[in-house]
DNA sequence: CGCCTGTTTGATCTACCTCAACTGCTGTGG
DNA sequence: CCACAGCAGTTGAGGTAGATCAAACAGGCG
């Protein structure tokens, strides 16, 4: 269990390095509507999520069935990747990039649900009707399986079934945690808890710990992070604000943060040290 | 799927009538301290949520074996089944009463973010630590397994993995929902969104529709409701206040409302009619 | 009858939202 | 090369939904 949540970190370091040096505009999004079928594909050996995609229990024999199904996309940052209430007629991985999902109320409200990195699980087997958006919030490749072909590959292949009970049980344990995030924290703790979140994935992918002096890339704009975190862009840039002036982070930058007072920022956050292994979002 | 899903809403609205006739005190927990091991006990197949709990797609033989591991516990109202940060030495599933699922803060502050009927399972495969307590609401009765036999059934029969791994995702799904009520509802939009939850448990029970008129037994205190709601006491009181000045709802008792206007009741959910039945807290 | 717990109601306070103006960066076009 | 449009982010002023503090009320149980 430890080594598999230490290379879902991993991944989603990498990713955020990625994507704070490389922003991309609205060019980049167009050329993506174009399905990209097999620029860069990788056999499933030498994958990058190899050892920690819905895929990582698999059998080398299982996975060349797997490399025949399955295809690549890429898709732009703010394209959609599925639709609330449309039914889906794939599903699969991310390879790279960050997306979100999304609910939306009918007067335009919208929460966050979910925040997936590399090697994270977008679909629901069984379920073909999406009950949320999901959004690239960078560019995006995903490793996709047309439904019927995934769900027959998993009735037959019990270790898919069994890494994908895993990953969805640790989704759940992430959703309490925000639960508790969105309920009870004030504005002040949502962000810190935030970063924590942050600092903790890329700590973890240096096998360290959050500590003093430490950098942290956001992945998201200011908007996504107050979708997230259930507040308005506004409270979210005045609680930064607020951390800052207390001297427990410094904004090198709009997309990269530097950790003073690590201890402080657990404080704020509300977070014991004994969660801190349990969950992404603890 | 439906027809689990209609089981699954007979089960809670059968356990909502129980719960308003027969209000528990503390003689009772005291009672059930004392582990219940035999009494009632059932053969798996004739236990009451047999089509509907993790063991629903065993086999006879699987229930055999099912049969021989499994022994029955009583908890009292307010009593803890596990505790957040304990090891659990066992797992399974409620058979009668509600219970809930509880994350707290250093300070007191608690969201809950699990409401567990019977069938519902209580307790992860392979992670001995609880991220949550378990509370018993009313009395329960669960059928229990111990966590090394239980694993070792799961590895062996894909069929109990397989209903799992089913009900873990719609866990998701329903805590998603729950993110968007706690992080963009209002308070009105809450409380109406809860009450519309257990309406449609208790009108699905009867193969009908949430109507005009029709009665809805609240299983759990105000209390209760807010920590489900991420609110206080009071505006949960006030909330259904409202309701009741605009004639949305009648209260026939603390623990009984009519629903005089259905379509009023699910506007203020903030609540399409598309969401219906997709998820128990839709 | 009187206590205890759960609930309702009232008065005030405040954290966060809303609306609005401003800053700074990036890309674009003259 | 500069001007300026567009967008993400910050900052400010004011309003409000819901929390907090406090008191009254209702039902069940000893």
């Amino acid at each position: 269990m430890e080594v598999v949540s230490s290379l879902r970190n991993f991944a989603c370091a990498t990713q955020l390095a990625f994507r704070a040096r490389s922003p991309y505009g609205r060019v980049m999004q167009d050329l993506s509507d174009i399905p990209d079928l097999n620029a860069g594909m990788v056999k499933c050996g030498t994958c990058p999520i190899r050892h920690r995609a819905v895929c990582s229990y698999s059998s080398p024999a299982e996975l060349s069935v797997l490399d025949d199904a399955k295809y690549y996309r890429e898709y732009g940052p703010g394209q959609d990747i599925v639709s609330e209430g449309m039914p889906t007629q794939s599903l699969g991985s991310i390879v790279t990039g960050v997306a979100a999902l999304h609910k939306t109320l009918e007067d335009g409200r919208r929460q966050m649900v979910g925040l997936l990195f590399p090697s994270d699980f977008i679909g629901r087997p069984l379920r073909p009707i999406a009950p949320y958006d999901a959004v690239a919030l960078t560019p995006v490749r995903m490793c996709l399986f047309h439904r019927g072909k995934f769900e027959g590959i998993m009735a037959t292949s019990p270790s898919l079934a069994r890494r994908l009970l895993e990953m969805t049980l640790d989704e759940l344990d992430a959703a309490r945690n925000w639960m508790l995030l969105l309920g009870r924290k004030t504005a002040l703790e949502k962000v810190a808890s935030f970063i924590v979140i942050l600092a903790r994935r890329t700590a973890v992918l240096r096998n360290g710990d959050v500590h003093d002096g430490m950098a942290v890339e956001v992945p998201i704009t200011r908007s996504a992070m107050a979708e997230f975190l259930g507040l308005t862009i506004e409270t979210v840039s005045r609680q930064i604000g607020v951390m800052r002036q207390r001297g427990v982070i410094v904004l090198e930058d709009r997309r990269r943060i530097i950790i003073k007072d690590a201890a402080g920022l657990l404080a704020l956050a509300g977070i014991d040290e004994a969660d801190e292994d349990q969950s992404a979002f603890a």
